[in-house]
This record gives C-alpha cells, structure tokens and sequence, in this order.
DNA sequence: CTCATTTAGTTGTTATAACAATTATATTCA
DNA sequence: TGAATATAATTGTTATAACAACTAAATGAG
C-alpha cells in the first residue's frame, strides 16, 4: 500500500461515498452469477416487498430519481424478473410488479445481502450499527428539508 | 410526500449510498457556477495537497480506481486545472501538478464544501460526527482487509 | 543479458446518476 | 367547458464507476 486511503477523507462526504462504493463492490461480488447488478437488486426487493407501486414511489423508497428508475426498472423487466401493468386510474402510470423468476432471485440472493451485513458487523457493535443508521437517516433527512425548502 | 424515503432501507449499504447522493447533490449544487462536479473537486483538492503525485497514488487517495482517475484527470487537464510531467524514473507514470486556475477554483470552492460540512453538523452533535467518520473509516478498512485477502 | 512477470496508465463497454427536455394524461380554475 | 398547470414516465446528454483487455515500461529470475 503506497497511499493511505484515508487520507483525502477529512470530508464526510467524500468518506461516505469510498465507504459505499465498497460495500456495493462486496455485494456486487457476491452477486456474480446472478446477472444482477446491487442497484438493481435494490429495485428488484422494492418492488417484491410492495406489489403494484408505481414508478414514483418505487423511485422515492429506493431513493433515486425517477430516470433512473425507469432505466433501472427496464433492465428487470428485459431479464423478465418485473412486469408492468398500466394504471387503471390514472394512464400516466404503471404498476410494477414482481415475476417468479423476480421472487426466486431475491429469495436466493438474500443471503448474500445478509452476508454483506455479517461483514459489516464483524467491525463494528450492534450498538455502533443503530448509531451508524440513526446519524445517516438523520443527515439524508436534513439535507432533504433544506433542499425541498427552495 | 408519498413514501417514505428510508422504507428500503434497512440495509446500512443501501442507506450509505442514498445518503452520499443527496449530500453529493447538496455540494453539487453549490458548484453550479465552477463548471466542476464534486468527483473532480475531489481529485483536484487531492493533486493541490500533494504536487507531483502519480496517478496510481491519487487514485489509492480518493479511493477510485484507475481507470476513473485517468478521466477525471482528463476532464481537469482539459478544463487547464491540472497537468502532468512524464515520471524522470519511471517513464509508465505522470507526475500531476495543479495550475494556478486550479488553485484558484480551489481555493474559491472550499468555502461551498465547508458549507455541507456545516449543514451536517446542524443535525449531529461533533461527537456524532467524529463517531460517524471513525465508523466508515472501520468498515472501509475492514472490508479492504477482506477483498484483499483473496 | 533475456524472457517472464509485474506495474502504470489507457481504452472499451455497460450501468448508474444528475439534469434538462419531452410526451401524454390529469387536474384546476376562470 | 376550455385553457393553463401539474404530474408520471421517458429520452437525451454527460460524468462516474466497475470490469476486462491492452500498451509500454520496469523488474526479476535464470
């Protein structure tokens, strides 16, 4: 190791981002033989645990901008692990909805994510896990105030 | 508002990455006027704390790999913020060095990256901060060791 | 010294993300 | 009602990021 990786990282901004980047590089790994990428599979479990969300809720819970979702919610649906209906109410939207082949994926791939969380508690308490989720929540929050506030 | 915006999120990866998003976006928006996105501000501050830096070294530092720093290094040298010297040892590698336009972006920026800083610590006490750096520091590391190890 | 291996950097490909602009449908209000 | 406005989704563009493949130069073992 020439350089210390921290060194930049006086920001937590800057931090946050490294640190993710390889957590999602660890689930990513896991993920190889699934042909299934960590944003994707995040997507993917949004849409197992609520059938039938349209495209902007499924956008707001996984915490992406609605292009995005819908490229993201294209790949899934090309792989055939989604299916969309268009809404009877409104005709703008789509329900989104889970195949079997969708709910197979997640049911086996859980573990893997699991496994991911089995990593991070390795390092760092239980106590320390709840801190680490309460200050992060507590952050996304705020900047969403102050961002929605214009 | 919908949904909540956490729902998915019981995952601290998941989390980390929605949370780095909207304060990227936060410092993002602050630089609207510099023509710089944060990745490249980065990268910058990091070639303006060290002169003469190789690019394997700058990449180990803002923890991106190698093919990412070769094009933000790219887009710094195409917008006159930075450039290389071919290694006097070592002819594979570049020295980068800032330009004085980059020093000034710099130094004319900081100020709008404290300004996250700031918004962070109205919403966690610096205890919590401290705590919150050391803890992505820890996982970072510890998921380093493990990807390593292979 | 010479050939195999390693290393620094680059290039190609695909996915995600931010942002702007567009389309189609709903809603609101004069 | 009908026109202005708002909303759901999509498309286009550019930048990052992961990964594989490649070039050129350096290193190391025989």
């Amino acid at each position: 190791m020439t350089a210390n990786p921290y060194d930049l990282n006086r920001s937590i901004g800057f931090l946050m981002g490294n640190t993710y980047r390889k957590l999602s590089s660890l689930f990513q790994n896991g993920l190889k033989e699934y042909d299934i990428t960590p944003e994707q599979w995040s997507v993917l479990y949004q849409v197992d645990m609520r059938e039938g969300q349209i495209q902007k809720d499924i956008a707001e819970r996984s915490g992406k901008d609605r292009p995005t979702t819908t490229r993201i919610l294209d790949h899934l649906e090309q792989k055939g692990l989604v299916y969309k209906q268009i809404g009877e109410n409104d005709r703008r939207s789509f329900k989104v909805y889970i195949t079997d082949k969708g709910k197979s994926l997640i049911q086996e791939t859980i573990p893997i994510e699991k496994h991911v969380d089995e990593v991070i508690k390795k390092c760092i308490s239980v106590e320390e896990y709840e801190t680490l989720m309460k200050l992060m929540i507590r952050i996304g929050s705020h900047v969403n105030e102050i961002t929605e506030r214009e």
